[in-house]
DNA sequence: CCTTGACTTTGAGTGCGCTCAAAGATGTAC
DNA sequence: GTACATCTTTGAGCGCACTCAAAGTCAAGG
């Protein structure tokens, strides 16, 4: 029996989920109830697969199943939404540039502390004077 | 009474956490016993706040908890760790990079949807052809 | 016929990271 | 002196997002 569409299991696998998460995903309502084939397994369509790979685009940075919940309904209410999901958009791109940002000065901090370990691993390595830099390790306090 | 140093909630403010955090964080051994006033309360000094804004970082890049406890408890064993200490900052500026292409990727994938959303408006308001594009909404799928 | 394996459902359980409640001590302001 | 704010402790509770357990159905293979 095949029925046309993909298994859970596939579907899993090619939006990087589990089996688990895609029914949990049906049950609060991210995605509609999906096809059947007549054993009653689930059958997901190339549309399906789209709409997931959006959600898990959406969870993977971070936005709440509650928001997207809220747009997942506010999509089946057709066009007329487009304003109020537009706005739910934009404020999560918001929130991701916001991430970003906060990663990057986090990415350079651990730059800079890379570089110290080297140092005091070479002062180590050498046998050399074992007076440390003003906190070898956690400083680079408030504004760096 | 002051007895030399921030207290917890000027502390909390400082670091962007709040004094409960400041707290579990010492519960879980996260920052070592910190100084006590006379009368028992908290004073944090400003190395505790160098360490807790580091803590912070840590955490606002989705750090676990049970590796910034790791990483505390080689800290106190002092520079023989090093190496250790560096390969688990090195292991999270890896995971940062790699949260940071995705945030990127979802960025841009929301600058397309949003100016889709525009477009949809546009017709919207200028009673035009309310054949929409292919996938109005949840498009881009797999590759893009 | 029997086993195997992939699926189904419902409801409960888990892990994380806080977050709070309760009861009590202390210092400052009126 | 008494109210008030701010702190203390311990242990419990919570929200989120899964994750799993149990019991059952179904189709194919040997």
């Amino acid at each position: 029996m095949q029925d046309a569409g993909y298994t859970i299991q596939d579907m899993a696998e090619r939006c990087g989920m589990t089996a688990h998460t895609l029914r949990y995903y049906e049950r609060v309502g991210l995605i509609q109830p999906v096809g059947r084939a007549r054993n009653g397994h689930r059958r997901y369509s190339e549309a399906d697969e789209a709409w997931l790979h959006f959600l898990h685009c959406m969870r993977a940075t971070n936005m709440p199943i509650r928001e997207m919940q809220r747009y997942a309904e506010l999509r089946e209410l057709g066009d007329a939404t487009s304003l109020e999901r537009r706005k739910i958009l934009e404020d999560h791109r918001t929130a991701i540039a916001t991430q970003i940002v906060e990663l990057q000065q986090a990415h350079a901090l651990l730059t800079h502390k890379i570089a110290n370990y080297k140092k005091i691993e070479q002062r180590i390595r050498i046998g050399g004077p074992m007076i440390a830099e003003p906190e070898p390790d956690c400083s680079l306090a408030p504004a760096s």
